[in-house]
RNA sequence: GAGGCUGUAGCUCAGUCGGUAGAGCAUCUGCCUUUUAAGCAGGUGGUCGAUGGUUCGAGUCCAUCCAGCCUCACCA
């Protein structure tokens, strides 16, 4: 009852806000105005023809005029007593338009009740004008969807060396990553981020595709978590009166299809995971997940390193891209070093032969600060983050990692105490994880065996005994090489955004209060 | 979770030592039939994030809270 009255009370807030408030009420008076004229103010179709880019770069100045129709958001005006200009924004980007009283006749009084942030629908003839810009000359127009609320004016002038200096742009985050559809709007490099992350993901289904993978889908809503080191979230079924959990990996489900004969699938899906929020960290993400049967990491290796020097290629036509202060080279062949080496090559210390107390010391004479609890693994993932990864700017391959930090790889054929695991860094961070997958039931069980150990002594991300997944593998499954790369991250790197929130429509966010 | 920074008009931002809240754009009125950050003249618009305190007086100082960003911690 009392949260009703406060939600209540917001809206009465917000409704008083809109009558009282200058801008929104002015433009409701417009409407209004509109209706009492017998205008239709929202629209309920434009046949378009023609869209912004196309028309001006088609246009001849010695062909014979075009007409077309085209639709789009009204984003500048400049009103001139008897003949107006206004640009228009549709899918393609802007076009200006010239609105006269000459050709519009009594339909002209109707520009003056139009405003920015108006969908209008327009047709004319395109000419050139004097200052040189390909327009449309209305003969005729529709409104489409009045604009009851004022949207933020960004000026753009073009210098002579034809760069765009921007005036005003609409550029708090907050507002922006709340407001996501005005930011669309105004800021077009942002909708240019979100066309590349289509084309990303469509690159790779369409190259999976291709090699005769198969996408499928596994359950959102999990008896059991698994996959992943990681807090899910909780919720409940109440027909089946149980707790169920959202997925934090794909893993254990795509390896039961790997079983069930399935030899190569994959599924493109949001993970989520209960944790804290940065710029590297959404609670909801998106991963690709892959798995192939009959191979094994170092055949991975190669194949990710195919798929994503293409890809970078499909979308920037070159392989050197900017990320940060950095150019990036994803041309193949990348270079690999197994953990190992590439610890001694940062830092000088080989570890490769030492116990968990040599381990412990050699950290300590580094500089690094350890938990009493950690293990050699714990040990080895803190010098290569602290030494090793930073430093990592072009695509590197790093293989070979302990086994008590991955549970669900497949023991090193020559190197005990290791797995068959690498991922790759690029700008210091992980572009890709990939390993042989542990395909013995015996070896899994005592795996989980540890980490139900861990569990007991309170790590609640470790990993939870899986019973069906065991019994899956006890069938049988074959030698598989799986994959998982961050969708999200990718697409930073590839279109150059420091913040995950950059590259996710919608961003999770306090609730709004005020 | 800890520290730092930020929050002033629809948008982007100034605001000095505590002394009657400012600019540009948007918006309104008037003029303007090839403008383009259109222009010219004149207006409107504020719970200074919220609450409390200090003070004769707070946008400014103090405390608490809210939201955002950054760094660290946690975490892939």
């Amino acid at each position: 009852m009392a949260e009703n009255r406060q939600v209540n009370n917001q809206e009465d807030k917000n409704l008083y806000q809109q009558e009282v408030h200058e801008l929104l009420k002015r433009r409701r008076e417009e409407l209004e105005d509109l209706k009492q004229s017998g205008v239709i103010p929202f629209g309920y179709e434009y046949d378009v023809t023609g869209y912004s880019k196309s028309i001006i770069k088609e246009f001849k100045d010695d062909a014979p005029a075009k007409r077309y129709r085209v639709a789009g958001r009204i984003m500048s005006m400049r009103k001139m007593g008897k003949a107006s200009f206004m640009h228009i924004q549709d899918r393609e980007g802007r076009v200006q338009l010239y609105l006269r009283k000459d050709a519009l006749n009594e339909q002209y009084d109707l520009v003056k009740l139009l405003d920015i942030g108006d969908i209008i629908g327009v047709e004319g003839e395109v000419f050139r004008t004097k200052m040189g810009e390909v327009s449309i000359k209305a003969d005729a127009f529709e409104i489409l969807a009045k604009s009851l609320r004022p949207l933020p004016v960004v000026k753009e002038r073009k210098k002579e060396d034809g760069t765009i200096v921007r005036y005003d742009p609409f550029s708090d985050k907050e507002l922006r990553y709340r407001q996501r559809y005005v930011d669309l709007i105004v800021n077009p490099q942002v909708r240019d981020v979100f066309v590349k992350r289509a084309r990303i993901i469509k690159f790779i289904r369409d190259y999976l595709d291709n090699q005769g993978y198969l996408e499928v889908e596994t359950p959102a809503l999990q008896p059991i978590y698994g996959g992943a080191a990681a807090r899910p979230f909780v919720t409940h079924h109440n027909a089946l009166d149980m707790k169920l959990y959202l997925r934090i990996a794909d893993e254990l489900y795509l390896k039961r299809l790997i079983v069930g004969g399935f030899d190569g699938v994959y599924e493109i899906t949001k993970d989520f995971r209960n944790e804290g929020m940065d710029r590297n960290h959404n609670p909801e993400f998106t991963m690709l997940e892959l798995y192939v049967a009959f191979k094994e990491y170092k055949w991975m290796m190669d194949f990710v390193e195919q798929m994503i020097a293409k890809l970078v290629y499909a979308i920037h036509d070159i392989y050197e891209i900017p990320v940060g202060k950095n150019t990036v080279d994803f041309k193949p062949p990348w270079k690999r070093l197994t953990m190992f080496d590439a610890i001694k090559e940062f830092t000088g210390v080989d570890i490769s032969q030492m116990d968990e107390k040599l381990l412990r010391e050699a950290a300590q004479n580094l500089g690094l600060e350890l938990d009493p609890a950690a293990g050699a693994g714990k040990i080895i993932d803190e010098m290569f983050s602290e030494f090793v990864e930073p430093k990592l700017v072009q695509p590197t391959v790093i293989m070979d990692y302990p086994v008590s930090m991955s549970p669900l790889a497949k023991p090193h054929r020559e190197k005990q105490g290791l797995v068959e695991r690498f991922e790759v860094i690029v700008n210091g961070q992980e572009l890709c994880n990939a390993f042989s997958e542990l395909n013995d039931p015996i070896d899994q069980r005592s795996r989980f065996g540890e980490q139900t150990a861990l569990r007991e002594r309170g790590d609640d991300e470790a990993h939870m005994l899986d019973e069906d997944y065991l019994r899956a593998l006890e069938y049988g499954m074959p030698p598989a090489a799986g994959l998982g790369i961050g969708i999200d991250r990718l697409t930073m790197l590839i279109t150059n955004q420091e913040s995950i929130r950059d590259v996710i429509l919608f961003p999770q966010m306090r609730p709004e209060g005020k």
